[in-house]
DNA sequence: AAAACAGTTGAACACTTGTTCAATCGTTTG
DNA sequence: CAAACGATTGAACAAGTGTTCAACTGTTTT
């Protein structure tokens, strides 16, 4: 995201330049900003997170999701993919299904926090 | 995000009609999915996470941002603007400056288990 | 009061992203 | 083996998003 690197020195008065370089060398390295906001961008889209709510508690094929959401499988499967992606859901092979899973508890620390937040 | 909302039933073989049932009960309403993943969202760029990092031991100017970040005041303008209309940051006036903070401590919390996650 | 400066804003552009449609894969059942 | 079916995939289109540029606010100097 950094584009313009080569940027002057900001023009203003620079009132904080030491704070600025100490910020700089505690910044993570450029590599895991991407990583979190990859991860993030994946549960900013109601579809996925609706898909998420909706194997939360039992595990669930493409089908049963598509029903349950109002959705065509093909746009189900595609997000699903983003989901498998990102380590965020597991499958499991059953007959001609395929019956999706949360992968860990991470996603759901993170959504009950996410949830604690936005009803302030 | 649910477009099709009469979409006919599912026509596969509806192996889980049940389990669908209970899933639909149980899932948030719609504004509480939408709210989430815009939430979320915003978490999902990596300029805006650089500037939750760069702020997040340091209260900063905008100009100490830009600076810190190689980027124009303009863009950091806009996407504090983002980061302010979700709660994620708070500011206070300072003669001609405007210093940013993070929020509260909801935000920290989210980061570090999504940190935890993306690095297994 | 005018100049300087930090910050904000709106329009425009390029880029990204989610859904649809149609074709395809892979397993299972007759 | 062929038909049926759940699931996946790729291309294409519409909608959304981030940065730039230029104009503008509002505060503080002189």
């Amino acid at each position: 995201m950094p584009k313009n690197v080569n940027a002057p020195i900001c023009e203003c008065e620079e009132i904080h330049r030491d704070l600025v370089n100490t910020a700089r060398e505690e910044m993570p390295n450029t590599e895991t900003l991407y990583d979190l906001a990859d991860f993030f961008k994946i549960l900013g889209d109601s579809t996925r997170m609706s898909i998420l709510f909706a194997i939360d508690k039992r595990p669930m094929c493409v089908c049963d999701i598509a029903d349950l959401l109002g959705m065509t499988r093909s746009a189900v499967s595609h997000q699903i993919k983003t989901l498998r992606q990102a380590s965020l859901v597991i499958y499991r092979k059953s007959g001609k299904n395929v019956i999706y899973r949360l992968a860990d508890d991470h996603v759901r620390d993170i959504i009950e926090t996410a949830l604690l937040h936005i009803r302030e």
